[in-house]
DNA sequence: TGTACATCAGTGAACGCGCGTTCACTGATGTAC
DNA sequence: TGTACATCAGTGAACGCGCGTTCACTGATGTAC
């Protein structure tokens, strides 16, 4: 009983759980700023036990982006299997950045100074759009040039960005985004 | 003689100077944290100073962003002298963005929380909006419909964000603008 | 033209804050015998 | 099975830092007479 009850000396999983409070605190308001000691205290650990499992907070924060970009992966694998494809694939990268807005800004943004810096992220995300490509393949574009998939890219990514930011207003999002991606999906390739 | 030494007690243009510091600091690095002691020091007058013409911090970033969504309108206002005009639009876009990334980021990220508090930033912004959509109809589009608006301005955002985040390597950047909005004013229409 | 005065741009000290990181430590766990 | 010990996850105090904002102030400028 009393082993319940008191306090774990070993938390046993800080580095998943302080992924999980960057995550919270990235989706949180509008404020960029993801602190260590903020992600130490929502995990009710000290604030210098990260440092036992990470060499700094940019490495932590690093392996939080590489977690979303496999999460990116996923989704957009998951999305191959949708009639239309293409239109499948746009809209799960659309909802991923509004359902994980804090992460697609960590992932794609200038809070990672040098994403380079860090192999594992870099690998992530090389396999996210490495999947991407995929995906643009097997809907029926097997020859098209990096022109064309740069372009379909751009314009899922830049909807992505503009819904996150709030310069389209909410209630308009969704049937825009589907009738935006169906026809453009038709059209750039 | 010694009046043009002697550094002078009034500033004469603190409001603007402060704005030019604070454009410089967002360039700089990656680091998205402007300061405001930071823009005091550059700009050579004290922490306090800045008080005298702005409530806050954000008033001042405001004012900035202000100031960024009028350039952008007046970008491409002149685009539209080219011959083809979306793609001279498209252009100044991206190029308005890969140069001056930290106040593009500052426009549209989430540096700055609200917005819609600061009316003069509200009132640039729409503005810029304006231009965006009166240069779309003067460019042989004037009945399109919202939707093909909204997915002419995400290609050309989205392409814009991949850009200055570094995710597509640089030596191929403007050639990729060029041919990719070439063909997609074609299509997206 | 000269003087008195209100205005207001700029100052420097101080406030309380949260930050990232280091350090020497404590104490639970797992392993070797 | 029991004991000795190495390992290593977590702690709390402390470091130096830059931040946004307030406050009472100083002193140059512009204006009224």
């Amino acid at each position: 009983m009393e082993q319940l009850v008191r306090k774990a000396y070993r938390h046993g999983n800080v580095p998943n759980a302080m992924r999980a409070a960057a995550r919270a605190i990235l989706d949180e308001g509008d404020a960029p700023a993801v602190g260590l000691r903020e992600m130490a205290r929502r995990t009710g650990v000290s604030a210098t036990a990260a440092y036992r499992h990470f060499a700094s907070k940019e490495e932590l924060l690093a392996s939080v982006a590489a977690e979303g970009f496999q999460e990116l992966s996923a989704a957009m694998e998951t999305a191959m299997k949708e009639p239309d494809r293409l239109l499948g694939l746009g809209l799960a990268y659309v909802e991923f950045a509004l359902q994980k807005r804090g992460l697609f800004r960590l992932m794609f943004g200038p809070i990672l100074a040098e994403r380079a810096k860090y192999p594992p992220l870099k690998q992530a995300a090389a396999e996210a759009f490495r999947t991407f490509r995929a995906a643009q393949a097997a809907a029926g574009h097997p020859d098209e040039d990096e022109h064309d998939a740069l372009a379909a890219w751009g314009l899922i990514h830049g909807l992505s960005s503009l819904f996150i930011d709030g310069l389209v207003p909410h209630e308009r999002i969704e049937s825009m985004a589907k009738e935006i991606i169906g026809n453009a999906s038709l059209q750039v390739s």
